[in-house]
This record gives structure tokens, C-alpha cells and sequence, in this order.
DNA sequence: CCATTGCAAGAGCGGTGCTCTCTTTTTGGT
DNA sequence: ACCAAAAAGAGAGCACCGCTCTTGCAATGG
């Protein structure tokens, strides 16, 4: 696949790189809408049009960047996850939200750039899909190996909607009961609630000791999934 | 204050009102970045200098209009919440929360405008702080309610973050139980969560059935705030 | 009545995304 | 080894942007 290739192959591969890399670094300095193609251009020595040749417009620039910052999130979580592998359900799902939450302290353009509001006029084509389920992935593997472990219990879930949960369950859960589904969704979506809030300084003269205070909401959510505080140790 | 006026003063505040309706409907309809204060004075049939005479940056015009958007979302809100001023709490807690939701899908861009990600190299400033607090406020009051009547249980708290909360009870939640005021805060960035996802798109070939889905997670947050189901009829 | 003030208009500066043309360089088939 | 084709860079240019400055006009109030 990779194979020596030519040297204009190459060539084009390290300038690619060298612009996300210059365009990452503007994103993060200056935000997504101070991204200029012009800017990125100036300090790589290039003449704006030459850029064109890499990325045919400032918005599919801006897609490469977005599905980089989907995988760099999906691996710190999945890196944070790895160290505690062993452990408890509980303790890995903290694990994962935490690593979110850091990853997202760590890269706040980013982190607005995927989660924030989308860029106005612009939808992230279904190329960026895979890379954005990398830890809502996590969080199902690990909500499904405390139910197969018997570490599960059921949340509550209103009639009219276990039809909806049973189609989500089979769409991108499967094994896992609806109930678990529909609540981990919403958990899902609650998660970003709170390090959105911190982040955009919503929190701002109301939360101060924020990393205790978000630690404790992340249990309470894992609790709403159904995750024991502590799980027995008949795990096999 | 609002009396007669010149002729003058009147055609000030007029043109004001004008220039911020027209941005209003610009935002509306291409998003916060896309708004050109050129485009503006166009379509009013001004040069765009004149603009300035009102509006001293675009920036200001978009604070003028977040201020609004957040005057318009609490307006929204504590109107929902009058019409069901005499029902128990979890009835007025849902009520509102769901008109968050409907607000926020009814004005897509002013919702991102307020709690997407900030618009790059902005920060709102202080004079946007009272507007933006409607709506924690309301929630605030319904809780307080639910407290006063002995329709709350209280709900747990590790004790690392018990000042934290008694001092955020202290500062903006006087007479409730720092326990419920933790849980509150978390259940207010939980709530801004859901309706993110579900109007930025992340629910997309996810969650179906929004509205009833929405419904249950909300009924799920207050009961994690300590909303009783069912309150008992003893309230006075 | 007239000076002061508020406002609109226009030109202009430096910036943006993007397109088009022209030239140079690399590539790959004969 | 050569030479057409493909790829890449350079530059000019278009239409737009936020914002500033100067100029002329009209309403205001002492």
C-alpha cells in the first residue's frame, strides 16, 4: 500500500501534511473561523493558489481537520481505557469521560470544531462517521461487558419508546438490552453537555473546583446506564 | 424614560430595531460567521458605513443579538412555565426543559449563537450574564419549590465536593441544599447536552423518535436532581 | 438664526475564498 | 531516450469582507 513511490507522491503526501499541520496549529491559536488558506499558505512559503492543488476549498481543509481531531479524541479515550483494562466497569467508563474531558481542555478549537456548533453552512460529509463513533464504541464495550458479566442493571425505560431502543440496540449495540441503549445515548449526549459547558465557560464564576465536580457527574451518569457502584466479583 | 423623543431619537432606536431584525434574519438564515454587517446595510439600503453609527463592530451586533437570543429563550421558557404554574415540580421542570427544546429547534443558529462553541476571538461580556441566567433561575425556583414542600430528596454527594456546593448554594441558590444545587448544575449542562446533539446533528441515523426520547431523559434528570415522581398531596 | 451635532455617503485599505491562465517540472509509455 | 501528458507552482484578478476617514447635508437647540 505504502510502498516507496515516486518522489512527487511523497512530496505531495509531506506537503499535505505540512498544511494540516500549519492549518492545526492556526486552528488552535486563533479558532475555526480565523482559519485562512491564505494564512497557512504565507507561512509555507506558497503562493494561496498552490494550495488549491491539496485541498480543493477551505471547507474540505476543514474536514481533514475534523476527522483528525475525531481520532485523536477517539485515541486518547481509547488509550486512557487501555490503562485501567482490567478494571471495573465503573472505573473504566470515569476513565474514558475523563479522557474526554482532557482531551477537550487540551484542544478547545478542536474540541468546538467537532462538538461545538458546526461550522454555519457546512455538514460534515459521512466520511467523518467512523472516526466519530470511536467513543461512543468504547463507552458500548463497556456498558456491554458489565451486562454479560452480570454488572448491569437495567434502567427504567416508558413503554413508548422501547420500540425506538430496540432499533438502536440492534443498529449499533447489539447484545445490550434497549434499556442500557436509550439511557447510554442520552449519557452519551449528557457527557458532552458538561464539557461543553466548562469549556465555553458556562461554568464560569458558578463551578469552580470543576475536575472533582465533573468526576462526580460522570458517576451519576455511569449509574444512569444501569453500572453498579460496585460490581461483584463473580466475574469469570 | 421611554417618552416622546425628538424625531430624531425615534428614528435612532427605529433604524436600531431595523439593522438588528435584518441581522436577526441574516443569522437565521446562513449562521453567525456568514452574518456581513455589508450585507446588512444592503439589504436596509444603507451604505455600509452608516452602519457604524449604530453598531460600533460586528461584534456589538452580535452581542446585541445574543443578548436577545437569551431574553428570547428565557421569555420562551418562563412562559412555558406559567402555564403550568400550578402543576408539582417534575410537571414544571419538564415543561420547561422542553421549552429549551423547542426554542432551540425553532432558532437553530441563535441557540448555537449562545451555546454552540463561541464564535472565535469573542468573549460575551459581563452585560450578557443577567439574560443568560433566565432560564438556571427558573429551574432554581421549581427546585426550591419542590424543596419547601418536602417534595425533594436529597441527592448524594462525595464529600470532597460539599463546600463547592455549599458555596454555589450560597452565591446564586440561597435555601436549598448544596447536595441539590450540585446536582442541579450538572443537570443543567446535562440538559444543554441533549438538545446540542439532537440539534447539531449527532443523534443523526441515531435516535429517531426525538421528542419522546427527549421527554424521558429530562423526567431522568430531574429525578437524578431529586424531583419525586410523584410528589405527595400534603403541600400546603 | 446659526453654530453644533448627528448622520449618510463615498472612497479606500488590507484582508478573505476562489478561479483562471501561464509556465515549469515530473512522470510514464513508446 | 524522447516526448506527450499530467501535476504542480506562480501570479493576476474577481467579488466579497470589516473597518476607517473625509466630506456634505440636515436636524437640533441655545
Amino acid at each position: 500500500m505504502s510502498t516507496v513511490k515516486g518522489a512527487r507522491a511523497r512530496a505531495r503526501t509531506e506537503i499535505t501534511a505540512a498544511i494540516k499541520d500549519e492549518a492545526r496549529g492556526q486552528l488552535a491559536k486563533e479558532g475555526a473561523a480565523k482559519l485562512s488558506l491564505r494564512a497557512v499558505a504565507r507561512e509555507l512559503g506558497m503562493v494561496s493558489s498552490a494550495l488549491y492543488r491539496y485541498f480543493p476549498s477551505r471547507d474540505d481543509l476543514l474536514t481533514a481537520l475534523i476527522i483528525d481531531a475525531y481520532d485523536s479524541l477517539g485515541a486518547a479515550a481509547e488509550s486512557a481505557h487501555e490503562t485501567v483494562a482490567g478494571a471495573e466497569p465503573l472505573a473504566r467508563w470515569t476513565a474514558v469521560c475523563e479522557a474526554v474531558r482532557g482531551w477537550a481542555l487540551a484542544h478547545p478549537h478542536e474540541y468546538a470544531l467537532i462538538y461545538g456548533s458546526p461550522v454555519p453552512g457546512y455538514t460534515a460529509p459521512l466520511t467523518t462517521v467512523p472516526a466519530a463513533a470511536r467513543v461512543g464504541l468504547l463507552l458500548i464495550g463497556i456498558v456491554r461487558d458489565a451486562h454479560e458479566h452480570g454488572g448491569l442493571t437495567e434502567p427504567p425505560l416508558p413503554a413508548e419508546l422501547l420500540g425506538e431502543a430496540e432499533r438502536m440496540a440492534a443498529d449499533f449495540a447489539p447484545g445490550l438490552p434497549p434499556e442500557a441503549v436509550a439511557a447510554l445515548v442520552a449519557a452519551w449526549a449528557q457527557l458532552y453537555g458538561l464539557v461543553g459547558f466548562e469549556l465555553f465557560g458556562q461554568f464560569n464564576r458558578m463551578v469552580e473546583d470543576r475536575e472533582p465536580f465533573f468526576r462526580h457527574a460522570v458517576v451519576r451518569l455511569a449509574h444512569g446506564v444501569g453500572l453498579r457502584p460496585v460490581p461483584p466479583e463473580e466475574q469469570a
